[in-house]
DNA sequence: CTGTTAGCGCATTCAG
DNA sequence: CTGAATGCGCTAACAG
């Protein structure tokens, strides 16, 4: 005698009575729905899936039955089937991450629209859980991963995208993989925003983003060097504090460098969330900007837009950025063998108060 | 010799190390691992389910033929035998707003280690969309629902969510669906803000917030009357403006509230995106902050923290927010037929500097 | 045009 | 302890 009472499933055991109302009625199947109308299984089908080979009144009591039974086509069945599921899983670093949010909620839109519905999963920049994710999302059978991995060298991370074999999109990210690519400017950015500081007669322009082992940390500096580069200066390699995006290590970094023998007169923040950062040592340092130091950051916020001084920032379009990469993934879904294609999102620089020409 | 390369595919550069290496191969399915095992699919569906009831070296063995083959489990068929998704809907009002991806970023935190996944949608605060979405949720199964909905009254949401018969948890908001609730405690939280700036000499205060026919708004228009009433003050109706929590709302509320006759003296942000448009109105405007009025914001934000001056804000823990959430969910989930349950979160007010006596 | 049939991949009886 | 059989709900191929 079974005393297994951990699997004590409950069987529905009422005989498919026509009406809900009762909580936790089993959802009606397309069986019911064909009982209900007096046809196949066959033909509701038809009729869901919009076949135009279905009698007109036929199609009507069908669409009636559903109606009346509030029958819902099951997704996972349709999916069990079709060996689509419609998903698509989303890998993000940080949601709470204002540009990734908005990235993310544009391509939606998108992706919404033709049928697509985002798993999305934060990953806090911790590889193992990005992998565990990337395993969790193909044994869902997605259609299509994007998002922004952690690393871009990292072999556990990598065997687990190959070994998923799912159409992949790479955001700010370049990995080998055969996988679409879609990335902001920050090399032109970044570029533009040296150039500006330099034309102000900056000599000492300090930069602090993320590592360069991923393209946009990569992308920035190349940036930042070519600017130099282009006015035949010299950088203080000293100045270059390139290790995280994030707010905290941007406070610290700002303090160390306005505490060296020759601190940088200009400093960049290489990503929206270090902005705060730089602003808050600056705060407890008892700098003016731009009178002590220009501060110029990457990544258009609202705390740039309304600081005192408003702060100069390089911008792009967060809304585009998630539309294309969505258009990039519906593209590759239709045709998973074509080549794989490249993005850029272009960047502006906006010219506000907390850049000026340096104190003598 | 055909040019037609409209299937030239890349192939792996390395010669797929650990699984087929074919491009699109199919995943390997239980029988597949089964047969290179030597055994059954059931013994194959024991040693991946745990059941301790298989010998070491049966297990041993499958072990080996699911690393081989690199099988993983499609949930799919998973879900289709045990009417569970591990899946859960969220519907978001606006995913870009900070608040929101913050608790969403927590909650899935908590949901993640249990083995759900969520699916994310963002409503733009269209209620027919929003409808779409829970009928699409309902199509997939997910196993419960959540999130901040448009409205607590449309007759075609209400209808919707009845009939999608899952369990919900309601964001900040309050129906009559046998519905678990969580929400901010607003009234407290506006209290609070009402009282200090009451206190610092104010008997106009503004109060811009979303409409009453939400919880939220309801709830910090409660508070606010609240404060009024201990002090036996009298309300201008005038100074409410509960119509919406848009940036743009608040920016043109601010304006048209400096125009009056007799215009507030302090102005309180009642949403967290609506300090930058009271901020951007007040710089348009050339009023200072808090000389010509004082400025008081719902929603801790990086801009509050670094605005010159600082501003004083209504603040509450977000990720407690989520992870409350999900902790609902996830004892609704074990527990669907017990009592439903309500959650507040509290608030504090954070005293900075843009709150001080009216102007005489 | 419509009914019937046959799985999709898996977990779970039920025998042995 | 393990293999075989069953069916979850659906779509597509095939008859009629």
């Amino acid at each position: 005698l079974s005393e297994k009472t951990s699997s004590s499933r409950r069987k529905p055991l009422r005989p498919a009575a026509a009406s809900a109302g009762r909580p936790h009625a089993r959802p009606s199947t397309i069986k019911d729905v064909a009982r209900a109308a007096g046809v196949s299984a066959g033909t509701v089908s038809r009729v869901t899936s919009n076949n135009p080979t279905v009698q007109p009144h036929v199609r009507a009591q069908v669409l009636a039955a559903i109606k009346r039974l509030g029958y819902r086509p099951n997704a996972i069945a349709q999916s069990m089937r079709t060996a689509e599921t419609k998903l698509i899983g989303c890998l993000v670093a940080d949601l709470s991450n204002p540009l990734y949010s908005a990235i993310f909620k544009s391509a939606e839109a998108v992706l919404a629209a033709a049928g697509y519905t985002l798993l999305i999963a934060s990953t806090e920049d911790n590889i193992e859980r990005e992998v565990q994710l990337v395993e969790a999302f193909a044994r869902r059978r997605v259609d299509g991963l994007m998002g922004v991995m952690s690393t871009e060298t990292d072999p556990r991370l990598l065997q687990a995208l190959e070994e998923a074999n799912i159409p992949l999109l790479l955001m700010e990210r370049e990995i080998d993989l055969n996988a679409d690519g879609i990335a902001t400017d920050h090399i032109g950015g970044m570029r533009q925003a040296t150039d500006h500081l330099i034309a102000l007669g900056h000599r000492r322009i300090a930069l602090i983003t993320g590592p360069i082992t991923t393209r946009s940390g990569r992308d920035r500096v190349a940036g930042y060097r070519a600017a130099h580069e282009a006015a035949s200066l010299a950088i203080d390699e000293t100045l270059l504090r390139c290790e995280s995006l994030a707010t905290t290590f941007a406070f610290t970094e700002t303090q160390r460098l306005l505490s060296m023998a020759a601190p940088p007169t200009a400093i960049i923040a290489g990503g929206n969330l270090m902005l705060a950062g730089v602003l808050r040592a600056l705060n407890l340092l008892g700098r003016a900007v731009p009178r002590d130091v220009s501060v110029l950051s990457s990544g258009e916020t609202e705390l740039a837009e309304l600081a005192a001084p408003p702060v100069t920032v390089i911008r792009w379009d967060l809304a585009a950025f998630g539309r294309e990469a969505a258009s990039l993934m519906l593209s590759r879904l239709q045709n998973p063998d074509g080549e794989p294609r490249k993005m850029v999102i272009p960047c502006e620089l906006i010219l506000r108060k907390s850049c000026a020409p340096p104190a003598k």
